[in-house]
DNA sequence: AGGATTTGACCCAC
DNA sequence: GTGGGTCAAATCCT
C-alpha cells in the first residue's frame, strides 16, 4: 500500500469512528458515566486525524521539486477532499455540504497562484475544515438561500435527522437539552406520521421564539427529521433562568454570535463549572416515562436540572453559535490547539 | 392550581 | 382551494 493509499485509509478510518460516535451520541449523553467513553473516542478520533496530517505533511515535505509537489499535494488533497465530502454528504446535511464546497473554492482560489507550501497549508484548511463543519453546528447563513415564504418568518431553518433513543421509549425523538412546549401536531400530505411543533417553554418569559418540528421519516421510523427554527434568547439552562433576560437589542446582538447562552455566561464556562457527582441526578421528579433518556423535557412534569444536557444540547441543536456541540467538546477534552483554531477561523 | 399535551378550528401563503 | 403552521379550549397530570 503506498503512502497515499494509507493516508485515505487512516481518514476514512476516522471517518468510520466519527460516524460510530455520532451514531451513539444521543445515547452515550443521556449517561454521565458515558462521558468519559465519549472522551476517549474524541482523543482516538483526533489522533487517527492528527497522524493523517503528519503525513500529508510529510509527505508534500518529501516532494522537493516545486513542481511534482505541487502536483503531489494537490493529488492528496484531491483525495483528502473527495472523503471529507463523501463523510459529510453521508452525515450532515446539504447545506454543511455546500458551506464546505464554499469554502473549498475559496481555497482553491487562494491557492490558484499558490507555492507548494501555499498547497500544504490549504490541505492543513482542508483539514480544519472537517472540524469547524463538524464544531460549526451545522449553521447555515440566512442570507445565503432563499426560502419559500412562510407565514411567519421566524429565521433560518436547520435541519437534523437524529436517531431514536435506542433505549427507553423510541417512540419520541431524543432529548436535545432545550425544554420544548408541544403546541401543535399535524398530519402532513403523503407522511405516514404526524409532525410535531414545538415551542421553547421560556416563550413568553424571555420571548424566545426558538420552535422545533420533530417529524418521523417515512422510510426510517426510528429515525426523527427536526427542523428547528428562530434562536433561543432564552438562557441555556433547562430550568428557571438565573438572570434577567438581555434587552432585545442585546437580544438581537446575542443571536448573532450565539444561539442560547447568555452573554455572561458562556456554555463552557457553565458547563464545566458542573460537578458530576452532585448535580446530575435521575429524572424521576417530572419524567414522563421516557426512561434513561430523559433528561428535561418532561410531560406534565416539572423540569429537571441535568448538566447532561448542556452536552445533549450541544450536539443536538444547530444554530448561529459560535460556541457550539462539537467544538465546545473538543475545546475541552483535548488541548489539541488545533481544533480550537479551526473553528475561529471561521 | 399550575403547567403540559391534545386536537379541532382558524389563518395565511401559495 | 389546499396544505402547513398556529391558536386556544379542553383535558390531563403532578
Amino acid at each position: 500500500m503506498d503512502n497515499i493509499s494509507e493516508t485515505i485509509s487512516l481518514i476514512r478510518h476516522g471517518c468510520n469512528l466519527a460516524r460510530e460516535l455520532e451514531s451513539n451520541l444521543p445515547n452515550l449523553v443521556n449517561q454521565p458515566e458515558n462521558l468519559f467513553s465519549i472522551s476517549k473516542s474524541l482523543d482516538q478520533i483526533m489522533r487517527v486525524f492528527g497522524e493523517a496530517r503528519e503525513r500529508v505533511d510529510s509527505s508534500s515535505a518529501a516532494h522537493q521539486d516545486p513542481l511534482s509537489s505541487y502536483v503531489h499535494v494537490a493529488q492528496q488533497k484531491q483525495q483528502i477532499d473527495a472523503s471529507l465530502q463523501e463523510w459529510l454528504r453521508c452525515n450532515y446535511t446539504q447545506a454543511m455540504e455546500d458551506q464546505y464546497i464554499q469554502t473549498q473554492r475559496l481555497i482553491a482560489e487562494r491557492s490558484s497562484s499558490a507555492t507548494p507550501s501555499d498547497m500544504r497549508d490549504s490541505g492543513d484548511q482542508a483539514m480544519d475544515h472537517i472540524i469547524t463543519m463538524v464544531s460549526h453546528d451545522m449553521n447555515v447563513s440566512s442570507s445565503s438561500q432563499s426560502r419559500p415564504r412562510r407565514r411567519k418568518d421566524l429565521g433560518e431553518i436547520r435541519k437534523l435527522t437524529v436517531p431514536a433513543p435506542r433505549i427507553g421509549n423510541t417512540e419520541i425523538p431524543p432529548e436535545d437539552g432545550f425544554t420544548w412546549r408541544k403546541y401543535g401536531q399535524k398530519e402532513i400530505m403523503g407522511c405516514r406520521f404526524p409532525r410535531g411543533y414545538y415551542r421553547c417553554t421560556h416563550q413568553k418569559l424571555y420571548n424566545c421564539q426558538a420552535k422545533k418540528q420533530v417529524q418521523r421519516l417515512d422510510n426510517d421510523p426510528l429515525t426523527f427529521e427536526v427542523m428547528y427554527r428562530g434562536d433561543h434568547t432564552c438562557h441555556m439552562s433547562s430550568t428557571a433562568p438565573s438572570t434577567l433576560p438581555p434587552p432585545p437589542d442585546q437580544i438581537k446582538q446575542d443571536n448573532m454570535t450565539q444561539k442560547h447562552a447568555p452573554t455572561t455566561q458562556p456554555l463552557e464556562s457553565t458547563w464545566l463549572s458542573m460537578d458530576f457527582n452532585t448535580s446530575v441526578r435521575g429524572s424521576s421528579g417530572g419524567g414522563d416515562g421516557v426512561g434513561t433518556s430523559t433528561a428535561t423535557t418532561t410531560r406534565y412534569g416539572k423540569e429537571v436540572e441535568f448538566p447532561v444536557v448542556d452536552l445533549a444540547d450541544a450536539m443536538f441543536n444547530s444554530g448561529s453559535s459560535s460556541t457550539n456541540s462539537m467544538d465546545f467538546i473538543f475545546t475541552n477534552t483535548s488541548a489539541e490547539n488545533k481544533w480550537e483554531s479551526g473553528d475561529k477561523k471561521n
